[in-house]
DNA sequence: GGTAACTGGGTTTTT
DNA sequence: CCCAGTTACC
């Protein structure tokens, strides 16, 4: 059944220009709101009406939440809404494991592979640390956090480890020759007990499309490849976008190096630049008309937009009307919050429902006081980026015994699971999983022998957990294999956490989810490359009917809008960040953050900037100094501004004078 | 002596 | 939540 054409409806020029494009390499460069997704979905539907087998488009993006939207979207244009599941995308990650999963023999690996995420990674790094007797010494010691950062950073920019250090982890420099070995050891012990990085995915991915056999078979599988914000993409990934389009057939690449906020890790808004001028057959359609905002919030983004970008572009608007963006100056951070939780409820009362607003924040912890106002006042919210619900410590405990069924090698596994035993610490966690953990695959070891170099008082704690491990690793469904590790971390979570109930319900809830999945390996690769990212959810999925207000780190809030956007903390050392304040590249990263932000509003954008900071987050004895004013707000940028000084705050009750004698309480009535 | 449990202070951004 | 420093067990 054709809906005739469907996907050309609502297309300018330039979006048609880029749908009905041919199969020579396509660079759209898209700025903020210009409809970006809708001509990418778009274009994918044509490709479907032209003929091409779903199965044979491969869309890349970085979230699964713009990949599932844009498949399902594209399907739908294309009239065919059932062919949205035979259409191949996800994030860069999530396609590599896909694919490793399918080849996990020839590349090496054994079937039932663990994927590890970055604190893992660092719990590796700190088991090998500890091994190498690694900073003994007083120099400062780079943190196991850090050494995945430099770790990742290496990978994925393809530099050597020298320069590295040298340009971004300086103070690290002095260690290179032990960091260096820590990450030998560290890639020989991932390969000997079946563990697989986040950077390993992309790795072997690449190394799969380069070799003489694997290759040619997952290059040709594909006719078209569809990468969206590919001014976030990193050396590494650039690599495997190349060697998927060699002669760049078939390739479609959209961005916009203005919106780069992801150079923390690896990516370079160069690679967009370079795409356009190494295929001399490339074709670049520019988007400039902006569809979502209101006119004074796009006179902002245009002045606040890098000029120095490599791609000069200038958003028009097509809704004219509307009022200029407010800076609201706070009395301090408290009134801030208190300012915008105001600001809410008043558009709440005008009829915005609370999902139409969003708070967005540099960094998480920036809406700690906005988070404490509006749960004194009782605003449903829901927060997104920061810690995430799959790192919070017992689901990493859940996932690490599910993944030992598959994986008994996993040490890292072992680790976790037997530590959350009473008496079992570091130490005696360390001892034991040189007992459990075998280095064969089959599973096999010597119970009693490691139940009883266990502390006397964890023996039988463990001596039932083995055994429960054993008897979920010979069920053969999911759900009882799900079931009996539940049944198996239950008492342990109770017992080792302060709120265990609440964990275990949210276990529960986990389990429910697992069970309902047929491939557990898998399922469990899927939360852990995109975890389930709201954090403000204790009660379970939401209802549709459900109003929250939305709070967000800039960097999750890429490419969404609502109609109400407020921006608190524009204060120097917040936002910008202070961790950016010392170089011209970091200050630049922190622009096109603030042009990311201001350009999710669709109808209304609120800026907040609060005059006096505590010296410290958690400063005593009310000691303030004057903020400096964020160096996002000046010269041309005021101009499209409304400023606004906050109302001063309500003054306290004041003691009428009494003509009554001293007031007392009676409570004599409630003993009697 | 060596471990485990407890306490207090600190935290950029993410696949 | 994570880490370092301290106290309290075996």
């Amino acid at each position: 059944m054709y809906d005739d054409a469907a996907w050309d409806a609502n297309l300018d020029e330039a979006q048609l220009a880029a749908v009905v494009h041919g199969d020579d390499p396509l660079v759209i460069v898209a700025g903020a709101g210009t409809g970006k997704t809708h001509t990418l979905t778009a274009r994918v539907a044509r490709l479907l009406d032209r003929g091409i087998a779903p199965e044979r488009i491969l869309l890349l993006t970085f979230t699964r939440r713009a990949a599932d939207d844009m498949l399902a979207r594209a399907a739908t244009l294309s009239g065919h809404r059932e062919w949205g599941r035979r259409l191949r995308g996800g994030t860069f990650h999530a396609v590599a494991h896909q694919f490793i999963s399918a080849y996990a023999e020839p590349l090496g690996l054994q079937p039932g592979f663990s994927l590890l995420d970055p604190a893992d990674a660092a719990d590796v790094m700190d088991l090998l640390r500890d091994e190498q007797e690694f900073g003994t010494g007083e120099v400062r010691v780079p943190r196991s956090r850090t050494l995945v950062d430099v770790y990742s950073r290496c990978v994925n920019t393809r530099q050597r480890l020298g320069e590295v250090l040298a340009t971004d982890f300086p103070w690290c420099e002095p260690h290179v020759e032990s960091i260096a070995g820590l990450f030998k050891a560290y890639v020989a012990r991932k390969r000997a007990k079946g563990q697989v990085d986040f950077d390993d995915l992309l790795l072997l991915w690449r190394a799969a499309l380069c070799d003489d056999r694997l290759g040619p078979r997952m290059i040709e599988m594909f006719d078209h490849v569809l990468v969206d914000e590919y001014q976030d993409v990193n050396a590494l990934q650039v690599e495997i976008v190349q060697a998927l389009r060699p002669d760049g057939h078939g390739l479609t690449v959209v961005g916009d190096d203005a919106q780069a906020i992801y150079a923390f890790r690896g990516a370079n808004a160069c690679y967009l630049h370079d795409l356009a001028s190494s295929f001399s057959h490339a074709t670049v359609v520019a988007l400039e008309r902006n569809f979502r905002s209101l006119q004074p919030i796009l006179n902002l983004a245009n002045i606040v937009r890098p000029a120095e970008a490599g791609i000069h572009l200038v958003l028009s608007g097509q809704r004219p009307g509307g009022r200029r963006p407010v800076l609201l100056r706070c009395h301090d951070a408290p009134a801030e919050a208190r300012a915008v939780v105001d600001r809410i409820l008043d558009a709440h009362e005008e009829g915005m429902a609370l999902r139409e607003q969003a708070v967005l924040v540099r960094a998480a912890h920036h809406s700690d006081l906005i988070e404490l106002e509006l749960t004194a006042r009782r605003v449903p919210y829901r927060k997104y980026g920061g810690l995430r619900f799959v790192e919070a410590a017992h689901v990493k405990d859940f996932a690490a015994a599910l993944r030992l069924l598959d994986n008994p090698a996993d040490e890292l596994a072992w680790f976790r699971l037997l530590r959350m035993h009473e008496g079992i610490g570091p130490a005696h966690g360390r001892a034991l999983v040189g007992l459990v953990a075998p280095l064969s695959g089959t599973g096999a070891f010597d119970w009693a022998e490691a139940v009883a170099a266990a502390p006397a008082r964890s023996r039988v704690e463990l001596g039932r957990t083995l055994e429960g491990l054993e008897s979920a690793r010979n069920q053969a469904g999911v759900v009882e294999r799900v079931e009996s590790v539940f049944a198996l971390l239950r008492p342990l979570v109770l017992s080792r956490y302060s709120e265990g109930p609440a964990r275990v319900e949210d276990l529960d809830r986990l389990s429910s989810a697992a069970s309902a999945m047929d491939d557990l390996p898998a399922w469990l690769a899927e939360i852990t490359l995109d975890p389930p990212s709201s954090t403000g959810d204790r009660a379970g999925p939401p209802h549709l009917d459900e109003d929250f207000v939305i709070i967000s780190t800039v960097h999750s809030a890429k490419g969404l809008e609502w109609a109400s956007v407020h921006l608190p903390h524009l204060v120097d050392g917040a936002f910008p960040s202070d961790m950016a304040l010392g170089s011209a590249a970091g200050l630049a990263e922190e622009r096109r953050l603030f042009y990311v932000a201001t350009t999710r509003a669709r109808d209304r954008l609120t800026l907040y900037t609060p005059l006096r900071m505590p010296y410290h987050r958690r400063a005593r004895n009310d000691r303030h100094c004057i903020a400096p004013a964020s160096r996002f707000l000046e010269g041309e940028v005021l101009s499209t501004l409304d400023i606004q000084e906050q109302t001063p705050p309500r003054p306290r009750v004041e003691a009428a004078v009494s003509t009554h004698g001293p007031i007392t309480v009676d409570l004599d009535h409630l003993w009697r």
